[in-house]
DNA sequence: AATGAAAACTTATTATT
DNA sequence: AATAATAAGTTTTCATT
Protein backbone atom coordinates (compact mmCIF):
# COMPACT_ATOMS: atom_id res chain seq x y z
CA UNK A 1 0.00 0.00 0.00
CA UNK A 2 2.28 2.79 -1.12
CA UNK A 3 0.97 6.49 -2.33
CA UNK A 4 -0.27 5.33 -5.89
CA UNK A 5 -2.46 3.47 -4.22
CA UNK A 6 -3.56 5.58 -1.61
CA UNK A 7 -4.72 7.98 -4.66
CA UNK A 8 -6.20 5.46 -6.87
CA UNK A 9 -8.50 4.72 -3.98
CA UNK A 10 -8.88 8.63 -3.43
CA UNK A 11 -10.21 8.80 -6.87
CA UNK A 12 -12.46 5.89 -7.01
CA UNK A 13 -13.50 6.76 -3.56
CA UNK A 14 -14.77 10.68 -5.31
CA UNK A 15 -16.20 8.63 -8.09
CA UNK A 16 -16.47 4.88 -8.35
CA UNK A 17 -16.98 5.42 -12.00
CA UNK A 18 -14.12 7.58 -13.22
CA UNK A 19 -12.05 5.69 -15.63
CA UNK A 20 -8.52 4.09 -15.32
CA UNK A 21 -6.92 6.15 -18.45
CA UNK A 22 -8.62 9.41 -16.68
CA UNK A 23 -6.99 8.68 -13.22
CA UNK A 24 -3.77 7.52 -15.26
CA UNK A 25 -3.51 11.09 -16.49
CA UNK A 26 -4.30 12.58 -12.98
CA UNK A 27 -1.25 10.83 -11.87
CA UNK A 28 0.85 10.54 -14.42
CA UNK A 29 0.93 6.62 -14.87
CA UNK A 30 -0.41 4.53 -17.43
CA UNK A 31 -3.81 2.89 -17.47
CA UNK A 32 -2.67 -0.57 -17.15
CA UNK A 33 -0.81 0.61 -14.06
CA UNK A 34 -4.11 1.65 -12.38
CA UNK A 35 -5.87 -1.40 -13.75
CA UNK A 36 -3.36 -3.50 -12.31
CA UNK A 37 -3.42 -2.17 -9.05
CA UNK A 38 -7.08 -1.73 -8.81
CA UNK A 39 -7.24 -5.66 -9.70
CA UNK A 40 -5.37 -6.46 -6.94
CA UNK A 41 -6.79 -4.52 -4.50
CA UNK A 42 -10.12 -5.67 -5.11
CA UNK A 43 -8.80 -9.00 -5.00
CA UNK A 44 -7.37 -8.73 -1.80
CA UNK A 45 -10.40 -7.44 -0.59
CA UNK A 46 -8.84 -4.12 0.56
CA UNK A 47 -11.53 -2.42 -1.21
CA UNK A 48 -14.35 -2.68 -3.25
CA UNK A 49 -16.30 -0.75 -6.01
CA UNK A 50 -19.71 -0.94 -5.04
CA UNK A 51 -23.16 1.21 -4.84
CA UNK A 52 -23.97 2.44 -1.46
CA UNK A 53 -27.17 4.83 -0.89
CA UNK A 54 -28.81 6.23 2.28
CA UNK A 55 -31.13 3.45 3.74
CA UNK A 56 -33.49 6.13 4.83
CA UNK A 57 -34.21 7.27 1.56
CA UNK A 58 -33.70 4.28 -0.17
CA UNK A 59 -36.65 3.20 1.77
CA UNK A 60 -35.14 1.01 4.54
CA UNK A 61 -37.66 2.57 6.86
CA UNK A 62 -36.41 0.56 10.17
CA UNK A 63 -32.67 0.61 10.72
CA UNK A 64 -30.56 0.13 14.35
CA UNK A 65 -27.71 -0.34 15.66
CA UNK A 66 -27.52 -3.71 18.26
CA UNK A 67 -25.49 -3.96 21.07
CA UNK A 68 -24.65 -7.78 22.46
CA UNK A 69 -22.86 -8.54 26.06
CA UNK A 70 -22.45 -12.45 25.60
CA UNK A 71 -20.61 -14.98 26.97
CA UNK A 72 -16.92 -14.41 26.51
CA UNK A 73 -16.23 -18.08 25.35
CA UNK A 74 -19.01 -16.80 22.69
CA UNK A 75 -18.21 -13.70 21.27
CA UNK A 76 -16.34 -14.69 18.24
CA UNK A 77 -19.10 -17.63 17.52
CA UNK A 78 -22.08 -15.41 17.72
CA UNK A 79 -20.40 -12.19 15.63
CA UNK A 80 -20.01 -15.02 12.97
CA UNK A 81 -23.80 -16.45 13.23
CA UNK A 82 -24.95 -12.93 13.31
CA UNK A 83 -23.34 -12.46 9.81
CA UNK A 84 -25.27 -14.92 8.37
CA UNK A 85 -28.36 -12.95 8.36
CA UNK A 86 -29.36 -10.71 5.25
CA UNK A 87 -31.31 -8.10 7.55
CA UNK A 88 -27.70 -7.54 9.27
CA UNK A 89 -25.38 -4.88 6.95
CA UNK A 90 -22.31 -4.62 9.20
CA UNK A 91 -21.36 -6.60 12.57
CA UNK A 92 -18.22 -6.17 14.66
CA UNK A 93 -16.56 -7.17 17.56
CA UNK A 94 -16.02 -3.98 20.11
CA UNK A 95 -14.46 -3.38 23.66
CA UNK A 96 -15.87 -1.66 26.37
CA UNK A 97 -19.41 -1.71 26.82
CA UNK A 98 -20.44 -4.32 24.51
CA UNK A 99 -19.17 -7.24 22.83
CA UNK A 100 -20.80 -7.43 19.57
CA UNK A 101 -22.08 -4.33 17.62
CA UNK A 102 -24.13 -5.12 14.63
CA UNK A 103 -26.52 -2.89 12.44
CA UNK A 104 -29.81 -4.51 11.33
CA UNK A 105 -32.33 -3.46 8.60
CA UNK A 106 -35.97 -4.14 9.38
CA UNK A 107 -39.43 -2.83 7.27
CA UNK A 108 -41.56 -2.75 10.49
CA UNK A 109 -40.55 -1.88 14.53
CA UNK A 110 -41.98 -5.63 15.53
CA UNK A 111 -39.84 -7.36 13.30
CA UNK A 112 -36.58 -5.74 14.27
CA UNK A 113 -37.99 -6.47 18.00
CA UNK A 114 -38.75 -10.24 17.10
CA UNK A 115 -35.39 -10.65 15.18
CA UNK A 116 -33.58 -9.06 17.93
CA UNK A 117 -35.50 -10.17 21.02
CA UNK A 118 -36.84 -13.91 19.84
CA UNK A 119 -34.97 -15.30 16.76
CA UNK A 120 -31.34 -14.12 17.82
CA UNK A 121 -31.53 -15.52 21.68
CA UNK A 122 -32.85 -18.91 20.17
CA UNK A 123 -29.93 -19.71 18.22
CA UNK A 124 -27.85 -17.87 21.10
CA UNK A 125 -28.47 -18.90 24.48
CA UNK A 126 -25.69 -17.09 25.89
CA UNK A 127 -26.37 -13.51 24.83
CA UNK A 128 -26.82 -11.90 28.19
CA UNK A 129 -27.97 -8.33 26.95
CA UNK A 130 -29.34 -6.69 24.21
CA UNK A 131 -29.00 -2.83 23.72
CA UNK A 132 -31.23 -1.67 20.75
CA UNK A 133 -30.96 1.78 19.17
CA UNK A 134 -33.00 2.76 16.61
CA UNK A 135 -31.53 5.35 13.55
CA UNK A 136 -33.85 8.04 13.31
CA UNK A 137 -31.52 10.37 10.69
CA UNK A 138 -28.43 9.71 9.18
CA UNK A 139 -26.32 12.80 8.56
CA UNK A 140 -23.13 11.96 7.36
CA UNK A 141 -22.14 8.62 5.31
CA UNK A 142 -18.85 9.48 4.39
CA UNK A 143 -16.77 7.75 1.43
CA UNK A 144 -13.45 9.89 1.09
CA UNK A 145 -10.42 8.95 2.30
CA UNK A 146 -8.22 11.97 1.33
CA UNK A 147 -7.89 13.43 5.08
CA UNK A 148 -7.51 10.06 6.23
CA UNK A 149 -4.16 8.99 4.19
CA UNK A 150 -2.90 12.51 4.62
CA UNK A 151 -3.06 12.08 8.57
CA UNK A 152 -1.62 8.62 8.45
CA UNK A 153 1.66 9.79 5.79
CA UNK A 154 2.37 12.42 8.16
CA UNK A 155 2.82 10.18 11.35
CA UNK A 156 4.18 7.33 9.71
CA UNK B 1 -38.29 4.18 -7.09
CA UNK B 2 -39.38 1.24 -9.18
CA UNK B 3 -38.16 -2.06 -9.84
CA UNK B 4 -36.06 -1.48 -12.50
CA UNK B 5 -34.66 0.95 -10.11
CA UNK B 6 -34.12 -1.73 -7.87
CA UNK B 7 -32.82 -4.19 -10.17
CA UNK B 8 -29.92 -1.34 -11.41
CA UNK B 9 -28.81 -0.75 -7.42
CA UNK B 10 -28.72 -4.34 -6.62
CA UNK B 11 -26.17 -4.89 -10.38
CA UNK B 12 -24.12 -1.68 -9.24
CA UNK B 13 -24.00 -2.70 -5.93
CA UNK B 14 -22.26 -5.81 -6.37
CA UNK B 15 -19.98 -4.89 -9.36
CA UNK B 16 -19.93 -0.69 -9.17
CA UNK B 17 -17.80 -1.05 -12.39
CA UNK B 18 -20.33 -3.34 -14.55
CA UNK B 19 -20.87 -1.24 -17.67
CA UNK B 20 -23.94 0.17 -18.26
CA UNK B 21 -24.58 -2.01 -21.48
CA UNK B 22 -23.78 -5.04 -20.12
CA UNK B 23 -26.27 -4.21 -16.99
CA UNK B 24 -28.82 -2.90 -20.00
CA UNK B 25 -28.51 -6.79 -21.84
CA UNK B 26 -29.57 -8.23 -18.93
CA UNK B 27 -32.49 -6.53 -17.57
CA UNK B 28 -33.44 -6.02 -21.49
CA UNK B 29 -33.47 -2.04 -21.88
CA UNK B 30 -31.54 0.56 -23.36
CA UNK B 31 -28.03 1.65 -22.02
CA UNK B 32 -29.14 5.10 -22.28
CA UNK B 33 -32.28 4.31 -20.07
CA UNK B 34 -29.63 2.74 -17.50
CA UNK B 35 -27.91 5.75 -17.65
CA UNK B 36 -30.56 8.04 -17.24
CA UNK B 37 -31.93 6.46 -14.31
CA UNK B 38 -28.22 5.78 -12.87
CA UNK B 39 -27.93 9.98 -13.37
CA UNK B 40 -31.07 10.36 -11.32
CA UNK B 41 -30.50 8.54 -8.57
CA UNK B 42 -27.04 9.66 -8.39
CA UNK B 43 -27.85 13.36 -8.12
CA UNK B 44 -31.02 13.23 -6.28
CA UNK B 45 -28.41 11.38 -3.56
CA UNK B 46 -29.79 8.00 -3.26
CA UNK B 47 -27.30 5.96 -4.05
CA UNK B 48 -23.65 6.83 -4.87
CA UNK B 49 -20.86 4.37 -6.68
CA UNK B 50 -17.70 4.87 -4.55
CA UNK B 51 -14.41 2.54 -3.42
CA UNK B 52 -15.31 1.39 0.14
CA UNK B 53 -12.70 -0.38 2.14
CA UNK B 54 -12.12 -2.50 5.00
CA UNK B 55 -11.08 0.14 7.67
CA UNK B 56 -8.64 -2.71 9.44
CA UNK B 57 -7.33 -4.22 6.38
CA UNK B 58 -6.19 -0.04 4.96
CA UNK B 59 -4.29 0.47 7.99
CA UNK B 60 -6.63 2.39 9.82
CA UNK B 61 -5.60 1.20 13.46
CA UNK B 62 -8.39 2.68 16.00
CA UNK B 63 -12.02 2.46 14.63
CA UNK B 64 -14.26 3.66 17.12
CA UNK B 65 -18.32 3.94 17.56
CA UNK B 66 -18.90 6.61 20.25
CA UNK B 67 -22.52 7.47 21.71
CA UNK B 68 -23.26 10.96 23.08
CA UNK B 69 -25.92 11.78 25.12
CA UNK B 70 -26.85 15.33 24.88
CA UNK B 71 -29.44 18.36 25.59
CA UNK B 72 -32.38 17.30 24.33
CA UNK B 73 -32.74 20.95 22.35
CA UNK B 74 -28.91 20.40 21.17
CA UNK B 75 -29.32 17.06 19.40
CA UNK B 76 -29.62 17.95 15.94
CA UNK B 77 -27.08 21.31 16.43
CA UNK B 78 -24.67 18.84 17.87
CA UNK B 79 -25.35 15.98 15.11
CA UNK B 80 -24.42 18.76 12.48
CA UNK B 81 -21.18 19.82 14.32
CA UNK B 82 -19.71 16.39 14.35
CA UNK B 83 -20.26 15.96 10.82
CA UNK B 84 -18.39 18.36 10.26
CA UNK B 85 -15.01 16.09 11.08
CA UNK B 86 -12.84 14.39 9.02
CA UNK B 87 -12.31 12.01 11.49
CA UNK B 88 -15.89 11.03 11.40
CA UNK B 89 -17.05 8.32 9.18
CA UNK B 90 -20.45 8.30 10.15
CA UNK B 91 -23.26 10.14 12.00
CA UNK B 92 -26.82 9.26 12.72
CA UNK B 93 -29.39 10.69 15.60
CA UNK B 94 -30.47 8.03 17.67
CA UNK B 95 -33.65 6.73 19.48
CA UNK B 96 -32.90 4.34 22.92
CA UNK B 97 -30.11 4.81 25.32
CA UNK B 98 -27.94 7.34 23.27
CA UNK B 99 -29.35 10.29 21.53
CA UNK B 100 -26.05 11.09 18.58
CA UNK B 101 -24.08 7.35 17.27
CA UNK B 102 -20.87 8.22 15.01
CA UNK B 103 -18.09 6.30 14.06
CA UNK B 104 -14.34 7.80 14.27
CA UNK B 105 -11.03 7.29 12.71
CA UNK B 106 -7.71 7.32 15.02
CA UNK B 107 -4.37 6.63 14.37
CA UNK B 108 -3.71 5.95 18.09
CA UNK B 109 -5.97 5.20 21.03
CA UNK B 110 -4.67 8.44 22.95
CA UNK B 111 -6.03 10.60 19.84
CA UNK B 112 -9.63 9.28 19.98
CA UNK B 113 -9.47 9.88 23.79
CA UNK B 114 -8.76 13.48 22.76
CA UNK B 115 -10.79 14.24 20.38
CA UNK B 116 -13.91 12.42 22.13
CA UNK B 117 -12.99 13.55 25.62
CA UNK B 118 -11.52 16.97 25.23
CA UNK B 119 -11.85 18.21 21.53
CA UNK B 120 -15.63 17.53 21.64
CA UNK B 121 -16.83 18.59 24.71
CA UNK B 122 -14.87 21.82 24.46
CA UNK B 123 -17.18 22.75 21.71
CA UNK B 124 -20.53 21.23 22.82
CA UNK B 125 -20.63 22.11 26.37
CA UNK B 126 -24.59 20.11 26.16
CA UNK B 127 -23.01 16.78 26.22
CA UNK B 128 -24.23 15.10 28.77
CA UNK B 129 -22.81 11.50 28.87
CA UNK B 130 -20.29 9.77 26.28
CA UNK B 131 -19.62 6.16 25.75
CA UNK B 132 -16.88 4.63 23.69
CA UNK B 133 -16.82 1.00 21.74
CA UNK B 134 -13.06 0.58 20.01
CA UNK B 135 -13.89 -1.97 17.11
CA UNK B 136 -11.41 -4.48 17.14
CA UNK B 137 -12.72 -6.49 14.48
CA UNK B 138 -15.20 -5.87 11.40
CA UNK B 139 -16.73 -9.32 10.09
CA UNK B 140 -19.38 -8.17 8.46
CA UNK B 141 -19.40 -4.87 6.05
CA UNK B 142 -22.31 -5.90 3.27
CA UNK B 143 -23.10 -4.03 0.00
CA UNK B 144 -25.87 -6.03 -1.71
CA UNK B 145 -29.24 -5.26 -1.97
CA UNK B 146 -30.76 -8.35 -3.07
CA UNK B 147 -32.68 -9.69 -0.09
CA UNK B 148 -33.41 -6.44 0.73
CA UNK B 149 -35.64 -4.90 -2.01
CA UNK B 150 -37.12 -8.64 -2.61
CA UNK B 151 -38.27 -7.91 1.67
CA UNK B 152 -39.59 -4.50 0.64
CA UNK B 153 -41.42 -6.02 -2.40
CA UNK B 154 -42.89 -9.02 -0.68
CA UNK B 155 -43.98 -6.93 2.21
CA UNK B 156 -45.66 -4.11 -0.41
C1' DA C 1 5.47 -3.80 -11.70
C1' DA C 2 4.97 -0.94 -15.57
C1' DT C 3 4.34 0.00 -20.36
C1' DG C 4 2.53 0.88 -25.56
C1' DA C 5 -0.22 -0.71 -29.29
C1' DA C 6 -4.44 -1.97 -31.26
C1' DA C 7 -8.82 -4.51 -31.76
C1' DA C 8 -13.04 -4.82 -29.37
C1' DC C 9 -16.11 -2.64 -26.71
C1' DT C 10 -18.50 1.21 -24.11
C1' DT C 11 -19.87 5.83 -23.36
C1' DA C 12 -22.00 10.16 -24.11
C1' DT C 13 -24.46 12.97 -27.12
C1' DT C 14 -28.05 13.85 -30.26
C1' DA C 15 -32.44 13.61 -32.35
C1' DT C 16 -36.78 11.05 -32.21
C1' DT C 17 -41.05 8.83 -30.29
C1' DA D 1 -39.05 8.14 -19.74
C1' DA D 2 -37.21 5.38 -23.37
C1' DT D 3 -34.88 4.65 -27.59
C1' DA D 4 -31.34 4.05 -31.84
C1' DA D 5 -27.44 5.86 -34.08
C1' DT D 6 -22.83 7.13 -33.96
C1' DA D 7 -18.48 9.67 -33.06
C1' DA D 8 -15.38 9.83 -29.40
C1' DG D 9 -13.43 7.57 -25.75
C1' DT D 10 -12.17 3.40 -22.90
C1' DT D 11 -11.05 -1.22 -21.96
C1' DT D 12 -8.76 -5.42 -22.46
C1' DT D 13 -5.28 -8.28 -24.13
C1' DC D 14 -0.70 -9.21 -25.22
C1' DA D 15 4.06 -8.76 -26.06
C1' DT D 16 7.95 -6.13 -24.24
C1' DT D 17 11.02 -3.90 -20.79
Amino acid sequence: MDKLDQRIISALAEDGRRSYRDIARDLNVSEASIRQRVSRLTSDDLIRITAVGNLQALGFDVVAMVHFKVLPSRIEEYAQLISEYSAVRFVSISLGNADIIFQSLHTSIPSLHDFVRNELPRRMPDIIATEIFPLVKTLKSSWTWEAWFDLQNQNS
